[in-house]
DNA sequence: CCGTAATGCAATATATATATTGCGTTTTCA
DNA sequence: TGAAAACGCAATATATATATTGCATTACGG
């Protein structure tokens, strides 16, 4: 499941570390939802739009395949 | 956790346990998720809007409190 | 180059999202 | 007004998100 957290991470001039220890996650957490391999929580999805200043659509939004 | 499941699922024209079927969830999940007692995952976040016909920042986004 | 920071990844443990079942209450509508 | 649909909720079981630890690899500034 992709999305664009390392872009926005990256962007906002964060490491993973520095990213996962202001949410308050581990930074395999930030890691794993990055390479799309985690299907993370609305909470941690929110936590992480916060941190990089853009909106859940800007991080997770993903188009329905038919 | 609040969210506008509950509108948009109504304004769908669904009943919870329609909405649960679709998504292929129970109605208990739905229920929780609208009383913003469950934390939901992102899959199902996007399965609900897919299903109702919105966006994640429509159904689930909420302004970071200071 | 070289050392250090940043990242990828694997294994196991723990917390919690979701399922399952069942029953009581409220809402809706003929 | 009464029966059926829709919903709230509790208890337990199961699946899975996240933590923890540790090590290997890659990127990068001095």
């Amino acid at each position: 499941m992709m999305n664009h957290v390392k872009i926005t991470r990256v962007e906002a001039g964060l490491t993973q570390q520095q990213l996962a220890e202001k949410i308050g996650v581990t930074r395999q957490t930030i890691s794993l939802i990055e390479k799309g391999k985690y299907n993370p929580t609305l909470k941690l999805c929110l936590a992480i739009c916060y941190t990089v200043n853009k909106t859940l659509d800007d991080v997770f939004w993903i188009e329905k395949e038919e």
